[in-house]
DNA sequence: GATATTCAAATTGGATCCAATATTCAATAT
DNA sequence: ATATTGAATATTGGATCCAATTTGAATATC
């Protein structure tokens, strides 16, 4: 007899836990740029010590979404304008290479998945979840590549921009271009068509750079 | 009357200097991949307690430096052929990139250094020091780009691979053959030429990921 | 003899306590 | 009124202790 292997993941120390908590509300905006974080007020949350507390902080600290000195603690750390678009640049380096090597090897599946957060993102009217949806629908393009460690890479730069990101998208008419966007790499994808998935991926990112950038200028 | 400031770090935890301690030793190749990293041991050779050693730790995972499953701790993480490749590409898409930026932007004084690594890189007879200064020459060329955020993730991509890319410098003719890509880079640099630097730097990477690759499959 | 079981040792994750440093704020001096 | 000192408080860094889990060897079972 044969049991489906249920994953009851106790493979999670409250250190994780407290990591992807702390990182989602970073992430998501909620812990605004400046912020500190108190280790005993975290601790309680959690009905931790500090202990794990600490340690996910310094781990957050190693992916620069928080900045610590020592016996002053930690604080959220934010991004200049400089920053923000050299991430961006970054980001525009690597993605329209990820989906290069990635097109050719999508499934009709994966493209299915893909459509469907595109689609997602264009009705969508929760700010909240256009971050996510966004994230989603790349990420499901990307994962064909197989490139993980490019994967990784760009995720943890998303992780630096998300908050700036979704703060462009709600910008002007920044989710309409961006859904057109969408909808242009999709098509190409979906066609095949390596290289006009990159170049397009290319001009998404340096877009959303350009009206973040304006819009950060306005600040 | 006016103080030098004097600077004494203090800013310097147990955690911090075991991680720097341990990273080293990964990096260098003096923990072998597969190795188990034993709290207990390491707090004893830094006369310390376990705590900082698991921040320690956990902060090397959170750089894809070492692996740790619950309960059964940490083993330093190896790379397969094909992740190697992987990093080795990605640098590949970003250096050049980032050299191109850092030509115009060069000092007399930075092209000065650089040229000392590359001299003392040219006549070293240590394995150790090659990597050392290999990673001086080429960060000291990046340096004056200003940006930030490529040049730390290119500093993680390539704690990843130095063990590899020392290994690989030993093989048959590498170091000549870096030695001369390096000081053709070099020159394009001192004559401003960011094209070339640029060009060199996307071969100069890519010829070693070939050199890498051989050797690991021989293996 | 090979496989399953039990139990002690080893190891990690976390809680509590203490030390080191920073911050606050009232008392004092200029 | 402002600047300075200094103690009280808050906060972080680390040590020690305990609980949870894994590991491996000894024993039992077939």
């Amino acid at each position: 007899m044969q049991f489906k292997s249920v994953d009851i993941s106790k493979t999670a120390s409250a250190a994780s836990i407290i990591f992807d908590a702390l990182k989602k509300a970073i992430i998501e905006g909620n812990l605004e740029e400046g912020a500190p974080l108190r280790q005993d007020e975290i601790a309680k949350m959690f009905n931790t010590s500090r202990i794990p507390v600490r340690e996910a902080i310094s781990r957050l600290e190693e992916h620069g979404l928080v900045k610590s000195q020592r016996y002053k603690g930690a604080v959220v750390s934010g991004l200049s304008a400089g920053e923000a678009g050299e991430i961006f640049d970054y980001r525009a380096i690597l993605e329209p290479h990820i989906i290069r090597i990635s097109v050719p090897k999508m499934t009709p599946k994966a493209l299915a998945e893909a459509r469907s957060f595109c689609d997602a993102f264009a009705v969508s009217d929760d700010p909240m979840e256009w971050g996510d949806l966004n994230r989603k629908f790349h990420a499901t393009l990307y994962n064909a590549s197989g490139l993980t460690f490019h994967l990784e890479a760009v995720e943890s730069a998303l992780d630096r921009v998300d908050r700036y990101l979704r703060a462009q998208l709600v910008l002007s008419n920044g989710m309409a271009r961006a859904n057109d966007e969408h909808l242009r790499i999709q098509d190409a994808c979906e066609r095949g068509d390596a290289d006009a998935a990159a170049e397009l991926t290319h001009q998404h990112i340096l877009g959303a750079k350009n009206s973040l950038l304006k819009h950060l200028s306005k600040l």
